[in-house]
DNA sequence: CTTTTATTTGGTTAATTTGCCAAATATCCA
DNA sequence: TGGATATTTGGCAAATTAACCAAATAAAAG
């Protein structure tokens, strides 16, 4: 890994940091195809709202998604959908795992 | 997030999570369409040999990489390739970042 | 203009992750 | 067998992350 290149793996490191918490995984899935209040994840995530806010920050510094203030609500959407394409791989990854230890208690 | 989705967004959030380091990234990219012995990642990181080993253990027992021994050698190879994928939407948020730097410029 | 509601920010502590060193293992070669 | 090479494992200290509480900010309603 050659130092050119090294600032372009903590980049890119950080954005997939910024998705690699169960609690912002679920909102980034919430905002599939739709926007978000704040107020609706402190509805349904079981945890302190400032945990919430914070979530969301992570988020939004990583340029996952962007957030607008209307009246004395703040709506969060995503900024670039093509991170909805992990999920699919992540499940490939987690059935492999699992079929490798059905494999193992028939064997 | 209801409690019987909870450990699933623990599971995603942990094959993610073994992604999320510029090193594994590095890694990971090397093996792309071929295997390689951890003695090429010790010559080409710059990282204690301990250190290396270590992050591809967090790789295999995500279930994203698989090693097999032959003689002295260890060679790992990517088990799931569709994280491969992660890389082009990554840099679309790393573009879509830079790009938004550049209008604040020119405003 | 005071109060209420929604959200963010600051600060502290606990938990997790990372990286190095040293030691253990395993294979190969003399 | 004994030594050299390749890799993993254990352990510890430093760095990072996460969660909560309390306080700050901002818009809305009375």
């Amino acid at each position: 890994m050659d130092v050119q290149n090294k600032s372009g793996y903590i980049a890119k490191a950080n954005v997939l940091k910024a998705l690699a918490h169960p609690t912002r995984l679920y909102i980034v899935e919430q905002l599939a195809g739709k926007e978000c209040c704040v107020c609706e994840f402190v509805k349904t995530i079981d945890a302190d709202f400032s945990t919430i806010s914070k979530h969301l920050s992570v988020l939004k510094n990583a340029g996952i998604v962007q957030d607008e203030k209307r009246g004395q609500n703040v709506f969060y959407s995503l900024k670039v959908p093509c991170v909805l394409r992990f999920m699919d791989c992540v499940d490939i990854v987690i059935k492999s795992r699992i079929e490798e230890q059905m494999q193992i208690l028939n064997s």
